[in-house]
DNA sequence: CGCATGAATGTGACCGGTCACACAAGGCGC
DNA sequence: GCGCCTTGTGTGACCGGTCACATTCATGCG
């Protein structure tokens, strides 16, 4: 029940126009700051606002002006901590431009779905952000008709990331390569890789730059082992490394599959770091609080969202500032989960 | 570059109308499954729609029916596990009825943001599911002008959930309940609780629960230890706790507090659950996977979160089907971070 | 056979804004 | 004092749909 006695259609600029005494036209002026309009009469279209509670009608606003101000994440999962910080980070430079947000999640890769997916994003008018990290992502982000303001959250650009190529990413290359340095000057012989599925057919630049980093060092290059993003996946490919006395050093695509391969050496019974040092990526919230801690490289999502953001703006409008893919440089958190090889190894 | 040299505008009904030779309205009512349009009409519009690629215009039917069919999620977090699964409940079950999904964060608890936030909502038109587990979200889901849509996910109901009360919830207080309980029967004397910062004055039903345990056991209730939502607040209050020699049992009011106490317990060299048990609430992906695994109470978040859409979408539409709160009931997982207390005590 | 009835379709107004243009009043140059 | 430009304001059409009502034509029935 509402004071009003029943709850009212929202005032309209009409309804301003006549309780100010002009017309909807120059309320309309006076909303959208036009120059040439008297204060006196300024004054009382905003007293008309004020007192009838007018809002502008943002479907209205949209349907006249064409412009939509929403821009929609397409997203295979929100629960994954780096997902969920992107998101994060798109909604809170969003929210700073007035735009809405809206979120599509990608249920399945199939063509089909994606397709579908693609269809309502792009009914909503406006931008789109996708994250393409997986086969679902880049699949919608290929489905999205040219011409359309999208930028894509990749694990590497596709092609040379001159001028304005409407993808955002972390340079994951140098964040491997320092983690692997890290196990490497600790005096590992050599890094095995537990891989998270590559987004694409072509080498993962994770992948590339653990092998950069055993490539300079001399040391032998292990098989990749590929596995899948959450932490069962890397229990399962570790209980498989744990069987060979070799290995020291595990790198890991990303804390959560490292939390399962930490999982795996205990159960197996292999210490960390006594006999095997663990690094894991992303350093999602919890991995500072695991036992062991752990060693991993620090990805800035939120600002990777930002950056997103901030590029569909400058393509939806002229004035936008075109912030220069500002996304910080990826760090090493060096914690209790490495350390020095067994002495008698 | 487009295949057909530049973008043109999409088609309208009326374009299609005109390709088809009838009238927009004739197009309207064959889009709209309206039954009396002769079938060789019928035919003949559906083969325009095809042939010009016609998407019905979601700004233009939202502005002319006046229905938005929009579901905005209010939330001062993305990125908990918790918050994270109800909102993709919701978008689960939006997508299956159409609805676009779009996210407001509730950046700050603060009177102004909050607000802001709920009348952003309140401009995209349709349904508002507010996240209220937090004082911001309590805030907005009080904040939210009468006699609008909206559906809260709460921790407890305000008032006797009879009837068709706007919020949806889980068993905490059942839930809270097994899981002391079940440390209870170990053999504990008592089970202490560090408990996540409540939403209201009242008393929460994790706490209500936990204590109903303790009092039928007859086991003394130690004061509930205030803290903060992430594993940095359940580890300084578990640094407190370790100090006591008396304390063999500690509940936790989410898995990532019962992280925080975990690492403080190892720091302090208590072992788990050798010395001291921890259970915790929600059983979120990791937990499978620490070291000791973690007992805890499993919730069904992503089931709270389409309830909260069912709810929603019962209040939006006559026609929509009103499921009644089928959130699962609560399933305590036994892992190894809980055990008999040590015998010596 | 005339008229009521219903099916099939079309016309105009409307949702709440914006945009392009018309128009009145006032200041300035000549 | 006339034209011209500028300032302030109003009018009409439009965005792409929906809704209420009008119209046409075939049909059924008394």
């Amino acid at each position: 029940m509402n004071v009003t006695g029943h709850t009212r259609r929202p005032a309209s600029i009409r309804d301003v126009a006549t309780a100010a005494g002009v017309s909807y036209q120059t309320v309309s002026r006076v909303i959208n700051g036009h120059p040439s309009v008297r204060p006196a009469t300024r004054e009382r279209v905003l007293a008309a606002i004020e007192e009838l509670g007018f809002r502008r009608n943002a479907t209205a606003l949209a349907l006249a002006s064409g412009r939509t101000r929403t821009v929609t994440v397409l997203t295979a999962n929100t629960t994954h901590y780096g997902y969920a910080s992107i998101l994060q980070g798109i909604e809170e430079s969003a929210r700073a431009a007035s735009y809405a947000v809206g979120i599509g999640v990608l249920e399945s890769a199939e063509d089909a779905a994606v397709a579908a997916e693609v269809q309502r994003a792009t009914d909503a008018g406006g931008g789109i952000v996708v994250i393409a990290y997986d086969p679902a992502g880049v699949r919608a982000l290929g489905a999205v008709p040219e011409g359309l303001p999208v930028v894509g959250v990749v694990e590497t650009p596709a092609s040379p990331p001159g001028g304005d190529s409407p993808w955002v990413w972390t340079d994951d290359r140098e964040a491997a390569y320092q983690a692997t340095r890290h196990l490497l000057s600790l005096g590992h012989e050599t890094v095995h890789y537990v891989a998270i599925p590559s987004s694409t057919r072509r080498t993962s630049a994770r992948t590339s730059g653990w092998r950069q980093a055993l490539k300079e060092a001399g040391a032998p290059e292990p098989r990749p082992v590929q596995s899948s993003w959450g932490p069962a996946g890397g229990h399962a490919a570790a209980l498989k490394l744990a069987r060979d006395p070799s290995v020291t050093a595990i790198l890991c695509g990303n804390d959560d599959l490292a939390l399962g391969v930490l999982r795996a050496l205990h159960e197996t019974g292999r210490a960390v770091p006594g006999e095997v040092s663990v690094a894991g990526f992303d350093d999602a919230p919890h991995s500072a609080f695991l036992t062991p801690s752990l060693t991993t490289v620090r990805l800035d999502f939120t600002g990777l969202g930002r950056a997103a953001f901030a590029l569909l703006h400058g393509a939806l409008e002229e004035s936008a500032p075109v912030a220069p893919h500002p996304v910080s440089v990826p760090e090493l958190v060096v914690r209790e989960s490495s350390g020095p090889p067994p002495s008698g190894s």
